[in-house]
DNA sequence: CATTGGATAGAAAGCGCTTGCTGTGACGCT
DNA sequence: AGCGTCACAGCAAGCGCTTTCTATCCAATG
């Protein structure tokens, strides 16, 4: 029914053996032979059994990519990037591979999961994209499955990840670009600055909000506890943190979202209140995801280098670039002042 | 080094073949057993080799997803959705299936390349989604391409995507949803409309278009050729070709994209341009991706049931839905009115 | 002309798992 | 008591490929 090896190599009067080197070319063949076994390859409509040979050769050309929610272009762009550079159809590199896009929707457990079921397949490598989160458990789970990964030869590379011991590491400098946000917010005259942020848990949201709290510690502004409002990272969560924040404080001037998506639920929830942006309230997001510019006003917001990140990562996650001194490259956000932001009320 | 089958089963006392019997839990073993085995897999950190299961028992826990642009929100919501039923961790399905995202491009050989490897990876189902190339040659191979998976027991199903012989299909009614949209609009006052389409080779464009044309006629509107340009799926485009519909005829009094995302790049061109939405000229986009509700005004559109069909197409590729009757199933938009539309400048 | 060695091709031993078929006791039936 | 029936467990034959080692051929060398 299937062809198989065997039968192309029977077309072709050669042995299997010799139809393998043909496919795999790291190993002479004579031209004649090689244009021989190509032509029954052809007739016969031959695929090659993945499962057959990953056994045989003790590898696979899968690569695993574990990202938060593929639904959001955040991980869309990265997981894109990354598999245009591992070589699938179409990339630069040579040997065909296969990008498995893991979903893990954030949960811990579907992270591991995805881990194992990854090593199972003897994943040639895997890049982890996004924040991790902060239980120390979960966080020796993941770097235990890592370890035995790197261990059985795949390669692990983090993106967009705060870098852990076991595995190379493109971080992005989250708390950085959260104090140039609000460094910008206070330099046009804020001193009142609400902050939505994300899950609590997560080092992303962390780090971003150490920046904000640097900033403001700099400019010797106190922060009020209630100026600051913890949710998820989606549009609904920062259009209900808005609502609170002002309702704990109708005289904040700007707000600062975790991201882009939250930013524009501050937005709608501040146009729902009757608020114009940026002359009654500044409004600032992070990422700067495609759309941010085509909100009105354009968001000021923080931009994050997601292709390049990703594309890096790709490659090394291929062995087709050397790994940053030291395991970590940490990757700045750059500051994009758009009309989102303004000077304060009354200013 | 690595544990293998042999190992757990020598710890357990037992052949492998109770070994793997207890691990796909299809075949009697008594209970006592089948805890030693468990403890044993569990002390030795078992992890199962996916490739030679895959092999001996020619099926793999693969499942194939084709999307055009994984940055793309809109195939974004499709592959979430579909990952979610194909019973990925976390999902409510029984085995654990690793989704393979593949993005394509829009490339039609990536496209058939994609095929192939999932062939060769013998995967239990293939989802394609996104419209496909008017190309016969290319539809031919993928036709063939498709029909040599189905042979091979692999579940193909389209979604959002022309119906073919070789497939079951949830195709978007995108002929009617682009009828309803320019109705809407005439019914507004509008009689010269631009058009901005797509790539001219896709199906979806050509039937957005369609229906657009067709309630131009039902109007008894005459379209004049200059009205419609055709770009890509992308801001860019949308800005570009809304720059040239105005050169072209700076009387139109509204806008139609060929997506959400052409939409803001259109209503960007027009601000740039001095016209204020929809005063001086109205736009609609399509598919209702989530960002269109924040642009301002909010986007006139399409929605398109993406997550559904999603959720649908994976249940049925997995065979845990009945497959529609006579293999397709057409899903139809909903026409959003919001503020981008409003009735032609001096009305 | 015998010898050496490079270039190819083949034989065969697995890779680690699944599964049809074959035991083997224990149980219940007549 | 005798025998068919179950419920489990094990044997062993692959699944289709890769790769080491070996065999062969032929040109080049002394």
């Amino acid at each position: 029914m299937t062809v198989t090896l065997a039968d192309v190599a029977a077309r072709a009067q050669v042995s299997p053996a010799t139809v393998s080197r043909v496919l795999n070319g790291n190993y002479p063949v004579a031209a004649s032979t090689r244009e021989r076994v190509l032509k029954a390859v052809d007739d016969l409509e031959y695929v090659l059994n993945g499962p057959a040979s990953a056994l045989a050769a003790a590898t696979s050309d899968l690569v695993g990519i574990l990202v938060n929610d593929i639904a959001d272009p955040f991980f869309g762009i990265m997981a894109g990037a990354i598999q245009s550079e591992i070589g699938g159809p179409g990339g630069r590199a040579g040997g065909e591979r296969l990008a498995v896009v893991c979903n893990t929707g954030g949960s811990p457990e579907r992270e591991l999961t995805y881990l194992t079921l990854l090593q199972r397949q003897r994943a040639a490598a895997v890049v982890l994209t996004g924040g991790a989160i902060e239980d120390p458990v979960h966080l020796a789970a993941v770097g235990n499955k890592l370890r035995k990964l790197t261990e059985a030869g795949t390669r692990v590379v983090l993106c967009g990840r705060p870098p852990t011991p076991e595995a190379i590491a493109i971080t992005f400098d989250n708390r950085g670009g959260g104090q140039l946000l609000t460094e910008h917010l206070i330099g046009l005259g804020h001193r009142r600055l609400g902050y939505i942020a994300g899950p609590e848990e997560r080092t992303t949201t962390r780090h971003r909000l150490e920046g904000h709290r640097a900033a403001l510690a700099a400019a010797g502004i106190e922060d009020d506890p209630r100026w600051t409002v913890y949710g998820r990272y989606d549009r609904l969560s920062g259009y209900e943190a808005t609502l609170e924040l002002l309702r704990r404080d109708p005289g904040i001037t700007a707000v600062v979202a975790a991201n882009d998506t939250v930013a524009l639920g501050a937005c709608a929830a501040l146009r729902d209140s009757g608020l114009r942006i940026p002359d009654d309230v500044s409004v600032a997001g992070f990422d700067d995801l495609p759309f941010s510019i085509d909100a009105v006003p354009a968001l000021t917001t923080v931009r994050l280098p997601l292709a390049e990140a990703g594309a890096r990562a790709g490659r090394i996650a291929m062995g087709r670039e050397e790994a940053p001194h030291g395991g970590i490259a940490t990757v700045r956000g750059e500051l994009m002042v758009r009309g989102s932001s303004g000077g304060p009320r009354g200013a």
